[in-house]
RNA sequence: CGCGGGAUGGAGCAGCCCGGUAGCUCGUCAGGCUCAUAACCUGAAGGUCGUCAGUUCAAAUCUGGCUCCCGCAA
């Protein structure tokens, strides 16, 4: 059970290492991007492709749905970034259980956004664990978690995919081994990363140049934070911490430095509206902004 | 039919509203200057202006169709 990419490498993982897959479980198509048409989800299309059958109920608390899921008789339930709640009947229907894979190190960042809370958080390590599911939001017990670095340069992207190769191959591992019960989540540490706000993706340069750099790379490249110089909205992918000073929000030379609250940061790759992303050089080429001109 | 932007030498853009010699920054090549350089100077090569059709004496520029790319929104 799945739906973003993520849940696509942990599929295709999963059939690798020669399980079986029954069926797999998937967020409804829905009107969605340009155009507003309907679309099947990654993992709806993936496992179309290969002629698995997928299923895309709106929900799972009806009893129908949960005599169908009954009745395929599953050993285990793998659910990745699925979007729906569990009921306890869903739950309880697998021989072996249900399982999860999570990309953090729970019980930090429980929910929706991990990999980008993370980094917006200026963590300096997240992972992923494998964990039994219960009732509750991501707070089963856990049967195996990995770590791995993030620094000042990591993406979200970039992260993204690290942790789904990472835990595609824990869940294989997993299951490939004795299954045990678990071992119980700490309450100390527990933190919840509530969804991306669309809001939260300008960028304020009265902030510290650390809090600038994470929040930029921690949403790129969806859905990428922006600002606005000269009226026109410029996503910025990349950058770089750089030492420097200035008033905040005004860029302070003519390599695409923006002062913040006491630093700056240099802009390595961006994208202007309308426009395919680029490096700086390459967008200097195009886009003149003359020292002094104030990004909002 | 959710809203909108774009397609111009290798790269990024301007020109289009107000049709009539293809422009800018960079790259490439050649030469010069220099102890030397990604610096500086000079010169050169390279474009059927996405595609199809229409209007016109004349279309990158106006009109319509098509293809592809992207931003917003979801």
């Amino acid at each position: 059970m799945g739906t973003p990419v993520f849940s696509m490498t942990v599929l295709k993982a999963l059939i690798a290492a020669g399980h079986e897959v029954a069926c797999v479980y998937a967020q409804p198509p829905r009107p969605a991007g340009r155009g507003m048409t309907r679309k099947a989800t990654p993992v709806h299309a993936f496992a179309e492709s290969i002629g698995i059958e997928v299923r895309t109920p709106v929900s799972l608390k009806s009893l129908e749905e949960q005599a169908r899921f009954a009745s395929l008789k599953p050993e285990a339930a793998i659910v990745v970034a699925y979007g729906l709640l569990l009921p306890e009947a869903i739950l309880a229907a697998p021989t072996h259980g249900c399982f999860n894979v999570h990309a953090s190190l729970l019980p930090r960042w429980r929910g929706a956004a991990p990999i980008q809370r993370a980094i917006m958080a200026g963590d300096v390590e997240t992972g992923v664990t494998i964990m039994r599911m219960n009732a509750g939001l991501d707070t089963g017990p856990m049967l195996l978690k990995i770590a791995i670095a993030i620094d000042d340069g990591t993406t979200a992207a970039a992260l993204h995919d690290q942790l789904a190769v990472i835990g595609a191959k824990a869940m294989a591992d997993v299951l490939a081994a004795p299954l045990h019960a678990g071992e119980m989540q700490s309450e100390d540490g527990v933190t919840y990363a509530r969804k991306i706000d669309k809001a939260e993706s300008r960028i304020d340069f009265s902030k510290p140049a650390q809090h600038v750099i994470r929040l930029i790379h921690g949403l790129s490249p969806f859905p990428g934070a922006w600002m606005l110089v000269n009226g026109v909205r410029i996503k910025v992918l990349r950058c770089e911490r750089v030492d420097a000073g200035g008033v905040a929000g005004r860029f302070i030379d003519d390599a695409l430095t923006i002062a913040c609250d006491g630093g700056a940061i240099r802009c390595l790759e961006l994208q202007r509206d309308g426009k395919a992303a680029m490096t700086a050089e390459v967008f200097s080429r195009g886009f003149a902004i003359p020292i002094g001109t104030r990004a909002s």
